[in-house]
DNA sequence: CCTACCGATCGGTAGG
DNA sequence: CCTACCGATCGGTAGG
């Protein structure tokens, strides 16, 4: 995510106090919008939550559509800190997949944002709606969805995976455990729910295992 | 759902148009949240719907939470009578897991919803924050599961599943599919996705069969 | 970052 | 079912 442009003139050359306050109004929108929402975001209960005035809030991002991108790109960061980030040391393959499906369910379990996956959370809120929210969330769940498909694929020609399996299919199978233990840990507010995550992904990766040596 | 009770007297006695016009915002309201979730309700935006005054849809309530709680009341019955009601003439045991998961399938494919199914819906938007509808969303998702794994149980005792299996972890791997396959149809618009959420149910119940005849 | 304000819309009430 | 209204809050603007 870093960029290889040098800096715009429209970002602030200096640390200043601003920064900080902007971070501190996108990680209390974080927060809330995991647990309420996106759309139940309001810059003045941001406002209220952070004890600054309306219009301070508003200033700095001029419009309600910003904070909501803002938001966005500022949770992306996150899940790619506590997700992508502690599951890139494990080798490509079968190794990867499951690091990555046991790094989602710890950051559910460790409650990284109060209302469970902020993502999981937008995918529900902006799956039916046009718009472009709605586009990111495509692109944010083929991205996940592709990056399952291509360890499968180097797991398959490893040998450590069927190589008849669908990929597709198996990236679906260990996708749906991770989600759904998202939402039911988050509702019954009881983090050790993700286990039910961690069996049902070994289970699923069993079942898809190289069968050079089972008869299933 | 149908109640022992007599008609209560504030229940009117005539199928007048009050009563007709009541369905009628019940069912722009379902679809609604379905697809920008039940908090996204307005009583003006469904007035506008529907071309009555505010005052007009108000009445019919008398508060927002009323129109919550009877909009999922109602989203309810449409669920039982499009899943529950066709599972119900098969077997019980295994051929009743299939159907229970073939007819919520189903329903999502048939987008009998326009925003997929209202109670994903409705667990991704009122599991994390507390209140009346949490609640609700609790039991409803606790019964859901509840009869999955009585049929589980049912099936092991008929020797059709594997009596080892644990029946709330085969339950939550039963669901877990329905739930991402309700989401990604959605997204991306592609009532054929269900597929996948069949091809899931399909690998996971053959993973739980009844072992006697197999190695695994 | 603030106060002060805009028009629109919210849930809800009064009165018919 | 309607018109007419209430106070609160929404996103956003003006001016400093």
């Amino acid at each position: 995510m870093a960029s290889p442009t040098p800096p715009r003139d429209d970002r602030p050359p200096r640390r200043s106090d601003g920064e900080q306050t902007h971070a501190a109004i996108l990680d209390a929108a974080m927060r809330l919008a995991s647990i309420e929402g996106l759309s139940s975001l309001t810059i003045g209960r941001l406002a209220r939550e952070l004890g600054v005035s309306k219009s301070g809030v508003f200033a700095h991002f001029r419009s309600k559509q910003r904070l909501q991108q803002e938001t966005i790109a500022a949770a992306a960061e996150v899940f790619e800190r506590e997700v992508f980030a502690p599951a890139s040391t494990a080798p490509e393959g079968l190794p990867r997949i499951e690091a990555l499906c046991e790094a989602y369910l710890s950051y559910v379990e460790r409650g990284v944002f109060p209302g469970g996956c902020f993502f999981a959370q937008l995918l529900a809120e902006f799956d039916a709606p046009d718009g472009p929210i709605h586009d990111e969330v495509q692109v944010g769940q083929r991205g996940w969805l592709q990056q399952l498909e291509e360890h499968i694929g180097i797991a398959q020609r490893a040998g450590d995976l069927d190589g008849d399996v669908d990929r597709a299919q198996l990236a679906f199978q260990l996708y749906a455990p991770l989600e759904l233990a998202n939402f039911l840990a988050t509702l019954y507010r009881d983090p050790s729910l993700t286990d039910r995550g961690r069996s049902a992904v070994r289970a699923t990766l069993a079942a898809a295992a190289s069968s050079d040596r089972t008869s299933t």
